[in-house]
DNA sequence: TTAAACCTTAAAGCGCACTTCAAGGCAAGC
DNA sequence: GCTTGCCTTGAAGTGCGCTTTAAGGTTTAA
């Protein structure tokens, strides 16, 4: 497979999955005769992992340290797990800050439903919720 | 307040302060006599709420734009509804492909655990396993 | 044989979100 | 009066993660 068809295939630009083996975050891929890469299911495997982290937040700088470990020879296998746990903790937080924010619009959201409210109560509410509408 | 003082309360630099009020992300700041601004509770908290939305992922120029909705006089209820759940549909997907993220690597580290395992037929399965380890 | 459509590399360019710098002002303490 | 420590502004610089460009090679099809 061609690198047009693994971009297709993947979504990640030609120029990006050159970007990603010079950068090692994938294997050297194998090339044909005249140089042209060959891209195998092991190569798009792996660059959709490298797509899942970089979406999940984790910088190139990180991923190569991550994967270098990963295919190593040697038997890493505390480094890795210890690494596998400290990066999930960091994901961990992330996707809580992330919840907490979703939270705190939801709250606006719904407090856009006040507006249909009519007690005195709720409409004194409504007003000091209006002044610091942006909180 | 000054704005050394509001860095130290909210964890954003000076400079990065400075730079939400020229791009409109926070409000005018008042200023002193002489010029100095002059940092109260409300613009504490804008402050961080545009670190939460920025931790969410959210960039500079949507956020922007959100708080010019968010900010106008006209009432905008329905825009400002529609852009809220725009930005909450984001924000969840967002929180779900970290959450994938966070299961491949959750799945990853419960592999490691087969290490200990002894089973003809695990062990079979764990040098599939370690083939693909990466993935 | 010439054009189209793919490929290669190295290097330069770009947008974002700040950070840092330069040049200067004000207020307090020695 | 001078140093320290805060502040101001505008402009330039930085790091990341690609993208684009330049210059060229190969293959296919008309």
């Amino acid at each position: 497979m061609n690198i047009k068809e693994a971009s297709t295939q993947t979504g990640v630009s030609s120029a990006a999955i050159r970007y990603y083996e010079k950068e090692s975050l994938i294997p050297p891929i194998d090339r044909t005769e005249v140089g042209n890469r060959d891209i195998d299911e092991r190569i798009l495997r792996r660059i959709r992992f490298v797509t899942q982290m970089r979406a999940a937040g984790m910088s190139i700088e990180s991923l190569r340290r991550y994967i270098e470990l990963f295919d190593a020879q040697e038997d890493n296998t505390k480094e890795q797990k210890a690494l596998l746990q400290a990066q999930l903790a960091v994901m961990e937080e992330k996707r809580d800050d992330l919840q907490a924010a979703i939270d705190h619009l939801n709250y606006k959201l719904n407090h856009f439903y006040d507006h249909m409210v009519t007690t005195e109560e709720e409409l004194r509410a409504l007003e000091r919720q209006h002044v610091d509408k942006m909180e």
